[in-house]
DNA sequence: GTCTATACGACGATAGAC
DNA sequence: GTCTATCGTCGTATAGAC
């Protein structure tokens, strides 16, 4: 067996950045060889499902980064304030200071059943992420999630208005607030 | 020359649902016939530009019915606060209360130039039309489109947040709370 | 204005050599 | 694990009859 061109890790933030900037229908086999440097029968090697398959593993891949990572402070002990702060920082690296957009958008157009499902666990992880830090400020149970879910949209609004409008300020000014809108009142 | 099987205005709604829904690359002319009954040629034919063309016509149209329908309470006399309220039922309306997509953010993934400074346009209209409410409340010019911008974004993430969570609440929340974002305070 | 027919490149996918 | 070669299908586009 030929050594492997390419990690895996690597692989994967390829992959993860055209179908990020692409969408999976706009993500085609020539632009993912151009991109990766392998042809389409080691891709397919790799990815016996095909493009359903990538796109499988990079979601993994992506809730693993944001669970371990991005979202971690969310589940830590200290100071509210700050483990919000924190998750705002990373979120804001993590997209590239609004550069790059997010695939549960981007990948939620195709109607692949397991796609969509993946991508709701991971957002709902996302949201249960938030919901913690506003209890934790002592906002009540039902606000909480309610509260969470909004700023979960309010970042994926600044990623979308940031793109079609050629400005990071509403994803710059979301990752502002974040943390307040979390946690005061 | 034959009758038209189907008016110019049943027509753009046909394709403004399909690309709505699955984006520009996701659009295929099977798909395309199928749902507006015309054959490939005869698509041609109306649009000699293909897709492309059919993406351009559809923003302009969505634009007059943003301007003369969506948005003409901004710009109307009267109470500031009625004016926005009105302007929050319209986009419920629009949007069919959270079920259907924004056309800015799911052809925004293709990189036509063309549709990409159409659409940012489109949306920048938007943020003239809700900085005019704001400013009219009061609010200072600076602040005032940042906070439109910042409402906009609101609304395209609730719809990404409903979309992938499959719960209109974040979008209807978003609605619900349009009014005050841009007036109070 | 709509249709049938046709062309062709791109795309998704597989077989088999190294 | 990577490659070349190949294949059928689908997407894009046009010509010409009615």
């Amino acid at each position: 067996m030929r050594p492997a061109k390419v990690t895996d890790q690597q692989l994967y933030e390829e992959l993860a950045g055209i179908f990020r900037r692409k969408g999976y229908d706009g993500a085609s086999y020539s632009g993912i060889m151009k991109a990766t440097g392998l042809v389409k029968a080691s891709l397919y090697h790799r990815f016996p499902g095909g493009k359903e398959q990538m796109v499988n593993a990079i979601l993994s891949q992506v809730d693993k980064e944001f669970v371990n990572y991005v979202l971690a402070p969310a589940f830590a002990e200290g100071n509210v304030q700050e483990r919000a702060k924190q998750v705002a920082e990373r979120l804001a690296e993590f997209y590239a200071a609004g550069k790059r957009w997010c695939l549960l958008d981007t990948l939620t157009l195709a109607e692949s059943k397991e796609t969509m499902s993946h991508a709701r666990s991971s957002m709902e992880f996302w949201v249960k992420a938030f919901a913690r830090i506003a209890r934790d400020a002592g906002v009540p149970r039902a606000q909480a999630k309610k509260r969470a879910q909004d700023a979960v949209a309010a970042i994926e609004g600044g990623l979308v208005a940031s793109r079609v409008l050629q400005n990071r300020g509403p994803f710059l000014r979301t990752m502002a607030g974040l943390a307040e809108r979390l946690t005061v009142r």
